[in-house]
DNA sequence: TCGATCTGCTTGCAAGTGCAAGCGGCTTGC
DNA sequence: GCAAGCCGCTTGCACTTGCAAGCAGATCGA
């Protein structure tokens, strides 16, 4: 399977890992231990010099407790509006595990985010998309 | 020859996959042919002589039209009781409007407050580190 | 009966994952 | 000084994924 990769989803792994594993303020060896994936093959990973499996994948998730989706979409073997082409206000309100006031909340600040990101109406540019490490 | 597999989940796909792909009437080479996938190693996958990865899963989800997460917790590479929380996160990842930072951070607050309104604390994983603000 | 064309299966082999062992560099304590 | 303890990184190798090529059997029309 030669085609993968569209802009750069496998550094973005790595990217994405390593901010997070930092934020835990974990060093390798401690992550390694959490997740039973060995050191070296982390900080290969994290370099973007290795595709990690999903299994690996779900060990990280766990033990960096984020959710294992985000990083399959990170790591280009999920697609996120495949299923999720809901919005966000609907998915939020059918949720199960939310109280009615968090619920409020969350969509508070949802709307609140996208008046934030949203672009200005009067310049005509569109840039929607953005770099920012 | 089998080696890993706790609790059968390499069959698991192989038995799901062949039920799906018979559903959809499809021969091992049709489906091989839409999928990109090359016939002898959806043989193998199906019989559960071999564990595809979580690309070829895609593939096969795509195809068959069904939902690349319930191949995934058939293989094993996702929790099921995961499954709950899908479709809020996929919604974010998914929303145009919002900036990569917007939608970690609302990720964030949907974690905490679903961590907050969890009816009780599984004693499953241990917890490593807590950080909260 | 032969050939064409399906069905699924078996077999090497290239490419990639993941790890044990070991490297050099940096801090601490003796 | 110099051992002990971290940190991340490099290398060589076992094992796996996934494919091209080819196999045997079934079913069709000529």
């Amino acid at each position: 399977m030669a085609k993968l990769d569209v802009g750069g989803t496998v550094g973005s792994v790595g990217d994405y890992l390593l901010e997070q594993r930092r934020q835990a303020k974990l060093s390798l060896r401690q992550l390694a231990d959490l997740t039973g994936v060995s050191n070296p093959y982390l900080s290969q990973v994290e370099r973007g010099l290795r595709r990690p499996s999903a299994e690996v994948l779900q060990q990280l998730a766990k033990a960096l407790r984020v959710s294992a989706e985000t990083l399959y979409v990170r790591a280009g073997i999920l697609d996120p509006d495949e299923d999720g082409s809901r919005s966000v206000e609907l998915a939020v309100l059918a949720d199960p595990s939310l109280s009615e006031r968090h619920k409020q909340a969350l969509l508070d600040i949802y709307a609140s985010f996208r008046r934030e990101d949203a672009p200005e109406p009067k310049t005509s540019t569109d840039p929607p998309e953005e770099e920012l490490a």
